[in-house]
DNA sequence: ATAATAGTGTCTCTCAGACACTATTAA
DNA sequence: TTAATAGTGTCTGAGAGACACTATTAT
């Protein structure tokens, strides 16, 4: 803040664009997954064509906050209202968009698949769609969208280590087991029931929320979450490493 | 990225303004400091005479990513080329500058006080300054900066717990009773003198730089600080919390 | 020798993982 | 009773903290 050259408070210089991406992550049948969108085919578009983070242009008029402008487009895009929505960085250059020097805002979300009714509130049949992170991750998706997919896919693997976050993919009311095999999923590798149990319980973050479920051996307590605004940080991670 | 209303790509609606702020961290006699800039006091400047943290708007001719932008403010604050340099996270919104909507990329950095010559080169005399952290959060900094100020010693502190990162507030070579002297200063309680070597040595990014020192007692083992450009993380927090 | 600081060895306690065990439900 | 899943108890090993010990240097 300053550097108005001079004295002269002139703020006509050129100014970047803004814009605000979320990428969106469930747990579907197909695994861990993300929403992605069509860009548009007009062919003096940035990218026509291209499969894109959801996203847009923070509108100075309907947006207070960038947090904000990202609950926003996330609602347009899946209809979900108040998800886990965290900030993952900021990315800004001269040539990531060829219309000019721009700025976009990455969040990302997880919400569970039920809300997320995967083909259809809302977004729907037009040019939303999943693919599991490992097939997004593979595709040349526009702007630089495949580094910022990277970047979310790094730290959400590296916070489930040591966070509630997993929780975040499920709907209520859930059981351990079920918890269990979110982490299982995300991180790709078995995990011990007892310790898994142990750590998840004593972090205290779950409510009970009844008995519930049985459709195959014993039933299982549900839980729910105690505050859905933030994940609870474990004081260790669940592989020491080496 | 999209939301061009109908097929028309005017980009002509109103852009927020885009800024960078650096939170520089450096240990002085008085502590962890960070360096303040007092805003210049012409009257229709926004918060003339209050200290901020140094920054400004993007180059969009001169800046060719934010990363540059804010290495480029740092280097022109206290003329450190490469430090710890790590982007913390974006402010913006509607009523944040009275100048209209805007956005602040916030990086924050840490220098050793040999190299930031405190009062001296550069910045010097004029309206720049070290303060003690406490105290700068004590104050009514402009804009929203003390919020700013906030989630940075949040993050650094948290991250001091499982990272190197006190590291880069010495200059090397340092030793390890110097290194064990800094997280003690930063986290402000007292550690374990042999829980801290066996966790620094097997963490593997010191070299050793021959001994050093000794104006006082045994003289220690000098090391250097492998890659500069980014902290190790440690399996384990230091106290597990309870 | 003494003071001051650097560095090491040893013990203990905590806690996560391993894994076998018990509990509950449907067919 | 069996299969399937939920949930518990016990042991062990790794590793961090506590703390006393040894090592090296200047005076």
């Amino acid at each position: 803040m300053k550097e108005i050259s001079g004295r002269a408070k002139s703020l006509s210089f050129e100014r970047p664009l803004v814009t605000v991406d979320v990428l969106i992550f469930s747990l579907r049948e197909t695994g861990l997954s993300l929403l992605l969108m069509r860009r548009p085919n007009e062919p003096d578009d940035p990218y026509p064509g291209r499969w894109a983070l959801p996203g847009g242009f923070v509108d100075v008029g309907k947006d207070r906050t960038l947090e904000d402008c990202a609950a926003r487009k996330l609602l347009e895009k899946t209809g979900v209202k108040t998800p886990y929505l965290e900030q993952l960085g900021s990315w800004g250059g001269a040539t990531r968009d060829p219309r000019g020097w721009s700025v976009t805002h990455a969040y990302f979300g997880l919400i569970n698949a039920h809300t997320a009714l995967g083909d259809a509130p809302g977004l729907g049949v037009r040019d939303a769609q999943w693919f599991p992170i490992d097939e997004a991750a593979s595709k040349r998706l526009a702007f630089d969208h495949s580094q910022i997919l990277g970047a979310a896919v790094t730290r959400l693997r590296g916070k489930v280590e040591y966070t509630s976050l997993p929780a975040f993919l499920l709907p209520e009311p859930f059981t351990l087991p079920q918890l269990q095999a979110a982490y299982e999923t995300v991180l790709g590798r078995p995990m011990d029931k007892s310790a898994f149990r142990k750590r998840m319980l004593d972090a205290g973050f779950l409510e009970e929320a009844g008995a519930v479920d049985g459709f195959l051996g014993r039933s299982a307590m549900g839980y729910r979450i105690g505050n859905r605004t933030k994940a609870v940080t474990f004081p260790r991670t669940f592989k020491p490493s080496k």
